[in-house]
RNA sequence: GCCCCCAUCGUCUAGAGGUUAGGACACCGCCCUCUCAAGGCGGAAACACGGGUUCAAUUCCCGUUGGGGGUACCA
């Protein structure tokens, strides 16, 4: 077989959407498997909804993935003479005619069912007008794919499509086939959405003699209601995703898993897919699109990144300040941190134990305050497990459970009635910040008692 | 309307002509425990329906139902 090239042939009408990403993704994992390219294609040929930032958008959702592409994207827009150029071949040919029949956009469905008899103008040699290609009338068109086996359709159910526009701008149809053509693409694989446009467009590889890319249809991704994914669905683009504080590597998984199994693998990386995916056994049928298990995917991958690269990360995704202090005490803390948080945004915000709470969202008894600050200014060794041993005793002696002194003390330290162990974030904290942040507990106490 | 496609727990999926139909997320219970998590153990939960083929079908075939996609001088 010839070396693979696969292209992911985005139109710039939005931003990258998540049934696009899965598209572009599976295409990338089948280009790097077979040692091919994975090449972009622009299909900015709607002037009219097709912009400039979606097109980066996409390009920066693509890169933010880890989706980086063959070769420079090819902008279908800037080769309208060579779409022209085949459309006049084909008229030379015979094999196209010009149609002055007005567009029929707005024929009610009802009134579509009788819609496949010739054309008139088939046989008319008008000499401008729409060019549609003359398609064989009789027999069945077969579709071979990858996925969903062997796909028929009669001739006669399809129409005589339009090649070029009688205002003079070749159709999407054409465009597709004359670039996938040139930029010699050997794998279509695209959404199942594009099943009837593949075949229809098997009739212009027919009538340009061309050899047929093999096609893989992807099964879509649907909404929590099964409806096709939509805004209505919450967020649909990756750029939202990245928004949100999920890592590339959790949307991936996510993507991967979604149409395509391997056995009981649930945690793959898309470089790890590379070695273990087929388009063979890529399913048929729809996915649902499941935030809860990208929340899942997402808290695994947090987990397993080194520490140092993930508040990298952090550190571009919030605007808090990370001076030297933070990090070095974010370090310490951030094995347990992690276990708490499903997203960088989650984490951010644990991360803001290391600064003196803000409110207090529980009374602490002057007793246990008192109490709190005798066994820590009696505390030797200023380390964790010292200061929880400090306390057991405490506990010990006083016949009460440590869950009784633990929580006045988180509440004082943290502000909050959960958070990471209390006596780790003590250490962390140095003796002197908890001693300040206890007074200041006092202090807005005695201010909020006071008339 | 017409054409095409799809159908395993709530969700993502594995699976094979004979399985206790497996895993994961979510959910519930227990354990662990300074809180919350994480972790461990356990639980509930599926082959849409009806016909065939077969010794045997959830698996193969046909139909029904349900869902999706397409049906443009959009992409």
């Amino acid at each position: 077989m010839s070396k693979v090239r696969v292209r992911f042939a985005p139109s710039p009408t939005g931003d990258l959407h998540i049934g696009g990403a899965r598209t572009a993704l599976f295409n990338w994992v089948f280009a790097r498997q077979h040692q091919g390219q994975f090449l972009l294609r622009i299909e900015d040929t709607d002037q009219k909804r097709c912009t400039e930032e979606y097109k980066n958008s996409i390009l920066n959702g693509l890169r933010w993935l880890g989706l980086d592409w063959d070769e420079e994207p090819v902008y279908q827009s800037r080769r309208k003479d060579r779409h022209l150029e085949v459309a006049h071949d084909l008229l030379s040919k015979g094999l196209a005619y010009y149609c002055v029949c007005p567009p029929q956009a707005a024929t009610p469905p009802e009134e579509k069912s009788q819609n496949t008899a010739p054309c008139p103008c088939r046989e008319a040699g008008h000499v401008s007008g729409a060019l549609r290609l003359k398609r064989p009338l009789k027999g069945t068109l077969s579709c071979k794919d990858v996925v969903y086996g062997s796909v028929e359709v009669e001739y006669a159910q399809l129409d005589d499509m339009v090649l070029v526009r009688s205002n003079g701008m070749p159709t999407y149809m054409l465009c597709v086939v004359v670039d996938d053509y040139d930029m010699g693409i050997t794998h279509i694989i695209r959404g199942v959405d594009h099943l009837t446009n593949t075949l229809r467009q098997m009739l212009l590889w027919q009538a340009m003699d061309w050899e047929m890319p093999e096609c893989a249809h992807l099964p879509l991704i649907h909404g929590q209601d099964g409806k096709k994914f939509s805004k209505r669905h919450g967020a649909v683009s990756v750029i939202e995703y990245q928004k949100l504080g999920f890592l590339p590597d959790a949307v991936c998984n996510a993507l991967m898993r979604m149409g395509w199994g391997h056995d009981d693998t649930e945690l793959v990386t898309k470089e790890e897919a590379v070695s273990i995916f087929s388009l063979a056994s890529v399913g048929k049928s729809k996915a649902q699109f499941d935030l809860k298990k990208l929340y899942h995917y997402n808290q695994h991958y947090m987990a397993n990144m080194p520490t140092e690269i993930l508040l990298e990360i952090l550190k571009n995704y919030t605007s808090d300040p990370f001076d030297e202090d933070f990090i070095n005490k974010a370090k310490q803390i951030f094995p347990e941190i992690v276990k708490r948080v499903k997203t960088l945004h989650e984490c951010a915000e644990a991360l803001q134990v290391l600064h003196a709470p803000k409110a207090y969202l529980e009374h602490v008894e002057d007793d246990a305050i008192n109490m709190v600050r005798d066994v820590l200014l009696s505390c030797e060794k200023w380390e964790s497990d010292a200061l929880e041993a400090s306390f057991r005793e405490y506990c010990l002696t006083h016949d009460c459970k440590l869950v009784a002194v633990a929580q006045p003390l988180r509440v004082l330290i943290t502000g909050k009635k959960v958070s990471p162990p209390i006596f780790l974030v003590m250490s962390v904290l140095g003796l002197q910040e908890v001693m300040e942040r206890i007074k200041q507990y006092e202090e807005q106490a005695s201010k909020s008692e006071s008339p």
